[in-house]
DNA sequence: CCTGGAACCTGGTAGC
DNA sequence: TGCTACCAGGTTCCAG
């Protein structure tokens, strides 16, 4: 579910209200992806510092060690005074004197892990193999050129390898790679340096545009029930058949590593 | 090092 | 209606 826009949508909605937050409890359910790699007892008393986000994950920084978040597929936060009792898929309760934030996940494949600290082998487990962030400074066309290199696999694949670029998922590459005018079965080493300039400027104007109108909810995705609207506005993705909105040809759907990609096979020629 | 495929898990839906 | 098969916004692990 969640990709780069939904994750930072989901940062900006609960940030203001956990910073400060101390923790009083913690209820978990059933197992996620990883254990949480510390006795929940442990977190009471702990204050929240900070919210941030690298790549997909979220990261409370806490007065002592950090917790990593991670929503997987399905997974989406809530943060509220009075949350009904909890449901089957909510899998952690954080309660704070400033609310409950809850994890709802109902395939499990996201995550919330405890760290000391984010150098440690934990954290860097996690975090280590990541690619750039792709709105600040250090994603440019150069050195995204550079890092395209070496790499035979198709276009697509590697934007989703996320060791790269970070937080293009299976929406927003097929998107971003449209809106470049590039086929997603091209390897990536095989574009020139204008077309990786091209797919640069997609991928920041798709992310920036999903993220202005609070991320894309094609079934649940949500943050204290609210979801966003880019699925108004796509261009290829979960349209196959339908016709290309530039030049009417009908958008193609093919299979690459058992992810769904869609393309206009005449708007992204090669 | 890179690559593709299987695996993790649950729910919704299309098709018979 | 009921059963089956396949699909879903992600990531890791493994073999080649």
């Amino acid at each position: 579910m969640p990709e780069l826009p939904e994750v930072e949508v989901t940062r900006l909605r609960i940030a203001d209200r956990l910073v400060g937050a101390r923790i009083e409890a913690v209820r978990l359910g059933q197992p996620l992806r990883w254990p949480l790699g510390v006795a929940p007892q442990a977190l009471v008393g702990r204050q929240v510092r900070a919210v941030r986000r690298r790549g997909k994950y979220l990261l409370l920084d806490l007065d002592e060690g950090l917790l990593l978040l991670h929503l997987g597929m399905s997974g989406s936060l809530t943060m509220g005074e009075a949350l009904p009792p909890p449901g089957r898929h909510d899998h952690v309760d954080l309660h704070t004197d400033r609310g409950t934030l809850r994890l709802h996940d109902p395939r499990r494949f996201g995550a919330v892990v405890h760290a000391r600290g984010e150098d440690d082998a934990v954290a860097q487990r996690l975090l280590g193999g990541l690619g750039v962030e792709p709105l600040e400074a250090a994603f440019d066309p150069i050195r995204f050129h550079a890092a395209l290199r070496g790499r035979r696999a198709p276009i697509k694949t590697v934007l989703l390898a996320g060791d790269v670029v970070v937080g293009v998922g299976n929406i927003y590459a097929s998107e971003a790679l449209f809106l470049a005018g590039i086929r997603p079965t091209t390897p990536a080493m095989r574009l020139s340096r204008p077309r990786v300039a091209r797919l640069h400027a997609a991928i920041r104007q798709v992310l920036q545009r999903a993220l202005a109108v609070g991320g894309s909810t094609l079934r649940d995705f949500r943050v204290d029930g609210q979801g966003g609207y880019f699925q108004l506005e796509m261009w290829v993705y979960d349209r196959a058949g339908q016709p290309c909105r530039v030049c009417g040809t009908p958008i193609r759907l093919i299979r690459q590593g058992q992810r769904s990609t869609y393309y206009c096979p005449r708007c992204q020629a090669r």
